[in-house]
Parts: C-alpha cells; structure tokens; sequence
DNA sequence: ATGACCAATTGA
DNA sequence: CAATTGGTCATG
C-alpha cells in the first residue's frame, strides 16, 4: 500500500534510482529554500492537509495531490470548496476531495496557494460519481467535474439559499396516478416507505406523464428524500416545472439547465448543494445534482439522443443517473411511451422490474392507428394526393379531426427545400433532361424530377461522379404551405427547431411539428398523422428504427384514446415491422427483437464498445499499445469525415482521420475502459499525438 | 502541460 | 569537450 522508501537505507536507495533521484532533489530545493529563505508557511492546526484534485486535462494525472493547508485557509479550504495551487510550475484550478491529519507523500507539500471560496460545491457523492462515470467512460475526472459543477458565481454565492416550505405530499393522488400499473401502487408506496425499487416504465398512451414524474417525486419527498427529474429539453422542463407547482406547490424544486444562464444556473445548484432544496427537474446537465439524501432519479424518454453529452468523456445521462441509483441507494425510474433496447436490458438482467400496464389498459387509452400507403397507384388515381403528397385517408382523417379539435402532423425533418442531394460532395441532384430538383416521391421508387416528372433510375453525380443520394429535407414549412392550401380557412401553426410551441389550445387549427418539437394539445388531438416515414427509415444509422419508433409514439401518444375519436394515420409502407409495431402499439416487444438482433449482432447494450478516432498514424500506434482483453475485437479502422469545426486549410498535409472500433463482451466492459484509460495515459505522459476515445457512443454510422 | 534530468548526438 | 537535442520521469 504505502512506499516502502521512508527508511532507506543508502543500499537501497541505489537499487531504488528514481527514489534516490526523488531524494536528492528534495535535499537540493530545501537547501535553497532555506538560502533564499523560504515563505513561513504555517500549517493549519487541525487537518492541515488538503487532498486536492488538480484540474489538468492528463490523463495519467488524474488522482489527488496532497498540499498544506496554512492557518490562514484552515477554514475556508474545506473538503468540496475549490482552490487554487502550484502544479508543475503553473497555477491551476483544484477541488479539495479531503482534509485529512497527515500526508502518505513523502516528500515536502507545497501550499494551497489560496481559496477560491469557501463554498463546498463538490460533495463526495459527487467526487465519487465523478470517478465512477470516468472510469465508466475512459475519461478523466476533472473532465467530468466540468460537467458536474457549475462555474462559479461569486455575487449569487453570497446570497443566501431560500429553504423550501414544509411539504404537504397528497400520497393518495400519488397512488391514483400510478393506478393504472400493474404494481404500480406497490411502487409509489415503496417510494414513500423509503425503499428503492428499480422500474423501467412504460407509459400508457395519452397519459400526463410529467404529472406521474411529479407524482412519484412528491412520494419520495414524502420519505424524507430528494428526487432528481431528467427529461430531453427545455420545453418538457417547463411541462414537468408545471406539474410540480400543481402538485407541491412553490419552492419545492429548482430548475437545473445549460442554457437558463451562469447566475441563474449557479443560484439553482447552490440551492441543491446546500440542501435547501431537494427536488431537481433539468435537461442532461442536471444529472450530476448533488441532491441531498437522494431518493429518487427519473428519466423521461431515454432514447432521447440529447441525453448523449457533447463533451468529454461523452457520458449519457442514463447511465450517469443509474450509476447514482446504485452508489447512493435510490430508487431508479427509466421510460417513456418507447421502451429502448437498454431498458430491455436492464429487465433482462433483472437489474430493474417493468412497470407497464395490462394491455386492456393500454387499448383503451390508445388511438386507433391506421397505416397508409402512398403509392404509385393511389397518387397516380388521386390528384390531390398527388398535389399535397397526402394519400386521401390522411386528408379526410384531418378533415374529420378539424371538427372536433387541432390536428397534429408530424413531418421528418427541419428546412423548407425538399431536394435531394449528392451524399459525397452535397451538390444538389438535378434532373438530367430540365435540370429540375429530384425527390423521392414515394417509398421505394427510384428519385423523380418534381417538375417534368422524369424517373432517375441510374443517377450519378455531375460533380464527383458518386451515386449515392442523401435522404431528401422535407421541410415542416414547406409541408405547412401544402397543407394550408389543401385546407383553406384553416388556421396553419409550426412548430419546430428554435421556434417550438409548448402548447396549443383545443380549437381546430393544424400543428405542423418536426419529431421532439410536438406541442401538448389541450384535451389530446382527435387526429395525428405521421408523414412521410420512409424518410426517417431511409438513414442509415444503427438506431434508425428503434429513433424512429420512439418518434412516432411519442407523436402518436398526443393522440385522444380511440373510444373519444382519437387517430392515428402513417403515411408509409404497411410492410414494415417497425410500423407493425406502432399498429399494435407494442414498445416492449419491438425492444425484445431489436435486443436480440443487438446480442447476435454483438452491439451495445450486450457488448461493450469503444471508438478510438484521429490521425491514422496515432490510432494505429494508440491500438498497438491497448492491453485488451480476452475474446476482444478491433473493427477497422476505416477513414471518417474530418472532425467538425477544424477547417481543411491543407489537405495535402493533413493526416486522414481515422476511426477504429474495439468491441468486447459486456462482461469485460470496465477491463476495456480500464486499458483505455492506461493507453490515454500513456500517450498523454509521451506528449504523442491525441486520440479521441468514446465508450458506447451514440449513433455509430 | 512544464520542468528537470540524463544520455546520446552533434559540432568546432 | 562543450553545446544541443531527445527521451523519460515527476509534478504534492
């Protein structure tokens, strides 16, 4: 455990040269120090050493230092509380993990050089997350202290934390909202009882889910605990915000964003780490809120792909919040109207029960879903079809749908041209006999020229000669126009990217919506309809189908239940399994398939899969060096696009980024995260060319 | 990163 | 033989 060095003897300080080294340089900077008279540092009478985490960017230096604490620091240098100290000839940032009586270093401690503040904002439940998710994600520490702690604000650090009032939990209504369950009254009464149970949810169609999500959060307080809420973006901050005041009232919770701004952001996390308040609700940057006695972590809609973080180590909030459930005893709620193949698996494992409900139950809540079909025949024999790209079904749904309410339409992707392009060099595709733009008119037909009608079976581009077509932009205002000309007098409303509706009332008006951006109607929408599905089946990425349900339902969810009218039409191919799925609105056995083909497959979640990207030269040399373990396999590397946001300025000199793939069996994933971490840190400690290294990243394609 | 140290290499 | 360069190690 501990040196071996503290009584050297001379004979073993020769077998031993980096300890002799050590030494002699030791004797050599004291005999200076006391030349030029060294600074009196007075150290602090209690714990006057501080374990400092020293927040430099290298891997093979992520673990604590020690440093003394002068009397001067011996209170505001508390553990949690950030400071500043002398690293290798350089001041830098570090969080004090401890104070502690005495130092296992041997040789001489440098002092703190000053306190930033005496605020502990980094609680050890959190200095533990931090070490976990690195560890998890072959990352550093101080990586993920970025993400856990917000910068500091000194004018909102003096203000002090309001507590919030005494709570008034209406248990019953708890129970009431989770009825629908099977064992979904077991679970809020565990809550409250405080227990952990461990559920992956799947939602009832049309159900309030944040109105549950704050049910469960307000059993949970009920036991004396906090509860930590995730959901994808801002506008379900605001639904969840909304149903917490309905069901605790004010003061209760705190909203926990990246983009609510630093002082705001930092008033919120100094709320929760000082324990005022103890119910969180935010976006992914909430997941590491150090929430006092944490009882409860939630997650709505986990196949959300914003809850892959854009930063180093690229940790996702699932698996932050389950790592928190499991290091701090917490119960754990995953779901949402799609059920993802990870949540499949922690069933599978038994890691979690399902919490879903009879499929009476669901029926009933759900809308009546009919797909159609779009085409040749029908757009050839139906010219509004053929104007609006609309099959007659989908019109007279809408039609029907007015009477009674606003009609939802849900439309692939964000832009107003609806072109294809060249998926080398992006050039727009032209039509070869009008030079007219092509589109994809209907599911598996070749690209058609919108304006002669010409077929381009046998495409090839002008510019770089490639053949391959990128998925056509299908924009929600150009779609918005059509329909409005299809329905006059109707009022037209979209909803999509920075301009996203929250809301709309109950009267009639149609809401054109990109997938996420879906506005909650009041009362539900008699109709709904999912346009062009094709188009979101035709990327190529792993996770299309499963991207695509979850979008889907989560539309289709909005829906009224079939007994008030409700409907849903897909426009698309009734071949499709993943539309089958949507038919029967079946979440779970769709994740049991797509879980089984991952594991014959060997993809994530049931193995264990890394990425390792830059220059050829360093990936080659990074991968010879990766001590892997057994039944390990190395996939590539293959050329990528170059990294974002680096311009080519010589593409002559530039090396070509590279990606490899390194897959093992789930049961060796931390081995590999571990050989990862020994790879970066070696190469950090040789200054040889960087690496990129993402464990389990999102969307491999 | 940055600096210290040591060994090998280069140059007059 | 001194000056220089490159690699290794440690950073409290």
């Amino acid at each position: 455990m501990t040196d071996n060095g503290h009584d050297d003897e001379a004979g073993q300080l020769a077998l031993m040269p980096q300890v002799a080294r050590a030494r002699a340089r030791e004797a050599k900077q004291q005999a200076a120090d006391r030349s030029k008279g060294p600074k009196p540092v007075d150290p602090a009478e209690v714990d006057p050493v501080a374990r400092v985490l020293v927040d430099v960017p290298l891997a093979h230096l992520d673990r604590p230092f020690d440093y003394l604490v002068p009397t001067k620091l011996a209170d505001s240098a508390v553990p949690g509380s950030r400071v500043k100290v002398r690293f290798a000839g350089q001041d830098v940032d570090g969080f004090v993990l401890a104070r502690v009586d005495r130092s296992e270093h041997e040789g001489r401690l440098a002092p703190l050089r000053r306190s930033v503040s005496s605020e502990p904002v980094l609680s050890p439940q959190i200095a533990g997350l931090s070490a976990t998710v690195a560890a998890r994600y072959a990352g550093t520490r101080s990586d993920v202290l970025r993400l856990a702690v917000p910068a500091r604000h000194a004018t909102v650090e003096k203000e002090p934390s309001a507590p919030a009032p005494q709570p008034h939990v209406d248990l019953a209504a708890a129970v009431a909202s989770w009825a629908p369950y099977a064992a979904g009254e077991e679970f809020v009464r565990k809550l409250a009882d405080g227990a952990a149970p461990r559920r992956v949810w799947s939602a009832v169609p049309g159900q309030d889910w944040a109105l549950a999500l704050a049910r469960a959060a307000a059993a949970t307080y009920s036991s004396g605990r906090g509860a930590l809420l995730c959901v994808p973006d801002h506008k379900d901050v605001a639904r969840l915000d909304a149903a917490l005041v309905s069901v605790l009232g004010p003061g209760h919770h705190v909203l926990l964003t990246a983009d609510s701004g630093p002082a705001a952001r930092y008033r919120a996390f100094l709320a929760v780490s000082r324990g005022a308040v103890r119910i969180v609700v935010g976006t992914r940057a909430a997941a590491f809120a150090p929430v006092h006695d944490l009882g409860l972590v939630a997650l709505w809609d986990d196949g959300d792909d914003l809850y892959a973080d854009q930063h180093a180590p690229y940790p996702h909030t699932r698996e932050v919040l389950l790592l928190r459930a499991h290091e701090e005893n917490a119960a754990a709620l995953v779901g949402g109207f799609a059920r993802t193949v990870e949540g499949e698996y922690l069933l599978r494992t038994g890691w979690a029960q399902e919490l879903a409900a009879p499929r009476e139950t669901v029926r009933a809540a759900a809308a009546r879903v009919a797909i159609t079909g779009a085409t040749d025949r029908e757009v050839e024999r139906d010219p509004f079809a053929r104007s609006a790209r609309l099959p007659r079904t989908a019109f007279d749904a809408i039609r029907d749908g007015l009477g009674s309410g606003p009609v939802l339409l849900q439309t692939p992707r964000l832009g107003y041209v609806t072109s294809l392009a060249c998926e080398q060099c992006r050039t727009p595709a032209r039509c070869r006999a009008c030079a007219g733009p092509l589109t994809v008119p209907a599911a598996h037909r070749p690209p058609t020229c919108r304006w002669c009608g010409q077929e381009e079976s046998g495409w090839a581009c002008a510019e770089c000669g490639a053949r391959g077509l990128r998925a056509p932009v299908l924009g929600d205002r150009r779609t918005a126009e059509e329909i409005g000309r299809a329905f006059p007098g109707v009022a037209v409303r979209t909803s999509s990217g920075d301009k996203v509706l929250s809301a709309v009332d109950a009267k009639p008006a149609i809401v054109v919506a990109t997938p996420g951006a879906e506005p909650v109607a009041d009362g539900g929408y008699p109709c709904v309809v999912l346009l062009d599905t094709w188009l979101m089946l035709s990327r190529t990425d792993l996770r299309t189908t499963e991207e695509s349900l979850r979008r889907w339902l989560n539309a289709a969810a909005m829906a009224r239940p079939a007994e008030k009218g409700g409907r849903v039409v897909v426009v698309g191919d009734s071949g499709e399994p993943v539309l089958q799925a949507l038919l029967r609105w079946d979440p779970a056995g769709f994740a049991r398939r797509e879980l089984a083909d991952r594991q014959s497959a060997h993809l994530p979640p049931a193995s264990r899969l890394a990425t390792v990207s830059g220059e050829a030269a360093a990936v080659a040399s990074a991968l010879q060096m990766l001590v892997l373990p057994d039944g390990a396999e190395v996939l590539g590397p293959v050329p990528v696009e170059p990294a974002p946001g680096r311009p080519v300025t010589d593409p002559e000199a530039e090396e070509a980024p590279v990606r490899a793939v390194v897959r093992v069996p789930r049961a060796a994933g931390a081995q590999l995260s571990r050989a990862l971490v020994e790879m970066q840190g070696v190469r950090d400690a040789k200054k040889l060319p960087a690496v990129r290294v993402q464990v389990d990243p999102i969307g491999l394609g």
